[in-house]
DNA sequence: ATCCCTGCAAAGGGTTTGCAGACGC
DNA sequence: GCGTCTGCAAACCCTTTGCAGGGAT
């Protein structure tokens, strides 16, 4: 990742920690720098397998505890796309967006639409709440499918 | 329930199964008469216990068979608030609407808007997908925790 | 009579917990 | 040095699977 996001982040998590008097150990840096390297969703074994695959002597009952701090910290952002295996992205400077999952491939599209933060404030107003994080999923069948019998971004 | 909306979910229940060459079991209509008989969300394991405490004579496997089944045919939706738990709804005639979770007490609200649909033929258009099913949760904090600090809807 | 569907129990997979040792403070 | 955080493994919980018996067609 670039070396300004990196600081960025980086500080972000530190102030964070400072914050809460809780402790700024390596682990918690290398998991914030290992998400950060990667696009796209991710899940805590994949996130394991990576840092395993290098130098790192990490557990995943350490990845649990710390993305659910990550979270708190507002660097990540969880997902449940219909499966029972939450899923993440990291969420700094990352444009907010929506997902539409394929019921033929379950790969995952992103969308965004201004409207949603409308819709935000509606609810906040009518239920008298402040509203943190939205997720909005759509799930579909590809219009290819029906057509050629297969989805047309199989190829992909 | 109200005896019209039984006979119309029963019908369209067997006219699913004729369709699918699946057959018209008693577990399938008692599983769909306790669904219809409850408001609000609820687990498998909720459903479970409904059943056992009335004379019915069924098991886990038979309901996550069915509830799949009950969810192709329409008849009932699937949500997953955050938690590793699936919980369902029954989705006959039943108005469209979103959720909305408190962080504090994890009770779920509900409320409706109609800007969802114009969303969705955006995303629709844009990834040429036919949506045939949204999840939209908001995660909020409640506005009378941080003044009084207690949700005010803990009365409830 | 066929064979799909069921109940039961065991297995599976993701997540949480308990504990002893390590390390930030 | 104190108390939190970590790695490891077992426990936990929801869900799926295997199998033999039962009921719909």
């Amino acid at each position: 990742m670039n070396t300004e996001t990196k600081q960025a982040v980086e500080k972000i998590l530190t102030d964070y920690l400072e914050k809460h008097g809780q402790r700024k150990t390596s682990e918690r840096y290398a998991i914030l720098s290992e998400i950060y390297s990667h696009e796209g969703h991710f899940d805590i074994e994949e996130l394991y397998v990576f840092m395993k695959n290098k130098k790192y002597r990490v557990s995943r009952a350490t990845l649990y505890n710390n993305i659910e701090l990550l979270i708190d910290a507002g660097l990540v952002i969880k997902h449940q796309f219909g499966k029972n295996l939450a899923q993440f992205e990291k969420a700094y400077k990352y444009k907010q967006h929506d997902h539409l999952i394929c019921s033929d491939c379950k790969k995952v599209f992103e969308f965004c639409d201004p409207r949603i933060m409308q819709i935000q404030s509606m609810a906040e107003d009518l239920l008298n709440f402040d509203i943190f994080h939205h997720s909005l999923n759509f799930f579909a069948k590809c219009r290819a499918l029906k057509e050629n019998g297969t989805c047309e971004h199989k190829k992909d």
